[in-house]
DNA sequence: AGGCTTAAGACATCCCGTGA
DNA sequence: TCACGGGATGTCTTAAGCCT
C-alpha cells in the first residue's frame, strides 16, 4: 500500500520523501495523464462510448491514430465528429445531435479527469454549499459574519435613487447581488484551483498548515505558495509548481514579492520549474503583480489566458475543459439548491417595511441607526470591552 | 501636458485555526 | 461557541513615474 518513488525523479530529491498521501497523488498523477492512460484515439472513444452506455464501436481508422487526435478537439469540431458515426451506428436526426452533444461533453470531462464523476459531484456539492451562504433574510445583508461589516445605508441610497430611480427594491435587489456576486468570486477562485488540481496529470497542494505556513516541511507543508504540481511525466521535465489566480489583478506589489520568493524556495528545494498563472486575461500588459514576482524569482514564468491553461492542462482547449465542467455543475447545482434572487429581494423588502412601519420611520432612516447605533461602550475603544478575551492594556 | 502603467491603499468577503 | 487574526479571494481608486 505504501507509494513507492516518483518516477523521472532522482531518488535524492526531497520530493521522495513528502508525505505518504501527497506522494501517492503525484505518483497517480505521472500515470493518468491522457497519452498514458490511453493507447489510441479508439480506446479513448470507447472509454466515451462505454461512459455513455452507448453501444458504438470507434471507427476503425482511430485505432492508429493517437489519443489527442480525438481528445483535445474544440466542442463544435467534436460535435460534428460524432455526427457520422452516431449514423452508422443508425442513429440520426434529432437524436443524434443530442447525442453528439452529449458526446463532445462527456469526451472534454474524459480528457480532463481520471474520474469525471467524482469531480462533478464534488463541485456540485461546494456549488450547493455556497447557493446555501447567499443571502436570503434581512439580516443576512444588514451585517457580514463579521460584526464589523454592516449595511452601508448611503450605498444603499446612491443605488436606489441613481442606479433605479428611487425604486427600493430593485435596490435591495442590487445589494443581495453584489453580496451574492462577492460570494461566487470567492467559490470561484478555491474551485478553479480544486478542478485544475483534479486535472491529469496534476496534484491539487495541500492548503499550508501548521505553525508556520511558509515554511517547507516534506510531511506537514510540502509544497507553500504553490496551488497546483505537476510531476514529471518524462526524463526530460522537472517537477512544476503553480500558483493559480483568477486575474492579473487579483494580487498585488507585495504580494507578488511574497509569492514570488515562496515560489524560488520551491524551485530551489525540489529542483522544479515555477509557474505564476492567472486564468482569465488576454494580456500581460496592466499585470498587477507580474513584477514583483519576477523580482524576486525571475525564472518564474508568468502566464495570462490561454497560455497559462496550455501549461496547467496540457491541452490547447484547457480553457474549453474548465467551462466544461462549470456547465454541468452550475446546471445540477442550481436544479438541486434553486435560488431566486428576486424572491429573496422581495422578502427581505417585506421584512423592512413590517420594521419600518412599526418604527413609524422611512426604510433608510431605521436603516442608518441599525448600521450606527448601539451602546456607546460598543463604540468607544475608551471603554469597549471585547467580550470574551483577555483585557488590553489600555494606552 | 496628457496618457498610460505600475504600485499601493481602502474596502468587502470567506475560510480556518486559535484561544477564552 | 464565539470573536479574532491572518490567510485567501476579489473590487475600485489614487499617487507617482515614465513616455510621447
Amino acid at each position: 500500500m505504501a507509494p513507492h518513488r516518483l518516477r523521472f525523479v532522482s531518488e535524492r530529491n526531497p520530493v521522495q520523501r513528502v508525505n505518504e498521501n501527497v506522494r501517492a497523488a503525484l505518483i497517480a498523477a505521472q500515470d493518468n495523464i491522457v497519452d498514458h492512460a490511453f493507447s489510441s484515439a479508439a480506446d479513448f472513444y470507447a472509454k466515451v462510448f462505454d461512459d455513455l452506455k452507448l453501444s458504438i464501436a470507434a471507427p476503425e481508422g482511430l485505432r492508429d491514430k493517437p489519443v489527442r487526435y480525438a481528445s483535445d478537439r474544440p466542442f463544435g469540431e467534436l460535435t460534428q465528429d460524432f455526427m457520422p458515426i452516431l449514423e452508422a451506428s443508425g442513429i440520426t436526426g434529432q437524436s443524434a445531435r443530442i447525442h453528439a452533444v452529449n458526446l463532445a461533453q462527456r469526451t472534454h470531462l474524459v480528457r480532463a479527469f481520471e474520474q469525471p464523476d467524482a469531480v462533478l459531484a464534488g463541485v456540485v456539492g461546494k456549488v450547493c454549499d455556497v447557493i446555501e451562504t447567499f443571502p436570503r433574510t434581512a439580516g443576512d445583508i444588514e451585517r457580514g459574519r463579521n460584526p464589523g461589516d454592516v449595511l452601508d445605508p448611503y450605498i444603499l441610497a446612491a443605488t436606489q435613487v441613481l442606479l433605479y430611480g428611487g425604486d427600493f427594491k430593485k435596490a435591495i435587489g442590487a445589494t443581495v447581488a453584489h453580496k451574492a456576486l462577492m460570494i461566487i468570486e470567492g467559490l470561484l477562485g478555491h474551485l478553479h484551483e480544486d478542478v485544475i488540481g483534479a486535472m491529469r496529470g496534476n496534484v491539487r497542494a495541500p492548503e499550508p498548515r501548521g505553525f508556520n505556513q511558509e515554511f517547507i516541511d516534506p510531511e506537514e507543508n510540502p509544497f507553500p505558495g504553490a496551488d497546483v504540481v505537476q510531476p514529471p511525466t518524462g526524463v526530460d521535465e522537472k517537477i512544476r509548481f503553480h500558483q493559480v489566480k483568477s486575474k492579473t489583478g487579483s494580487a498585488k506589489g507585495g504580494d507578488g514579492k511574497r509569492l514570488g520568493d515562496q515560489l524560488r524556495k520551491l524551485r530551489q528545494y525540489y529542483d522544479g520549474e515555477v509557474y505564476y498563472d492567472a486564468l482569465i486575461g488576454n494580456t500581460l500588459r496592466g499585470h498587477r503583480s507580474m513584477r514583483g514576482v519576477l523580482s524576486s524569482e525571475p525564472t518564474a514564468v508568468v502566464l495570462v489566458g490561454e497560455a497559462s491553461f496550455r501549461e496547467l492542462t496540457r491541452s490547447p482547449i484547457g480553457a474549453e475543459l474548465l467551462l466544461r465542467v462549470y456547465q454541468s455543475a452550475f446546471s445540477e447545482a442550481s436544479r438541486q439548491a434553486g435560488y431566486h434572487i428576486d424572491a429573496m429581494a422581495a422578502g427581505i423588502v417585506s421584512t423592512f417595511k413590517e420594521r419600518s412601519e412599526a418604527a413609524g420611520e422611512g426604510f433608510l432612516d431605521l436603516l442608518l441607526s441599525d448600521s450606527v447605533r448601539s451602546n456607546s461602550d460598543q463604540q468607544d475603544s475608551r471603554t469597549y470591552r471585547p467580550p470574551s478575551r483577555r483585557k488590553r492594556p489600555a494606552n
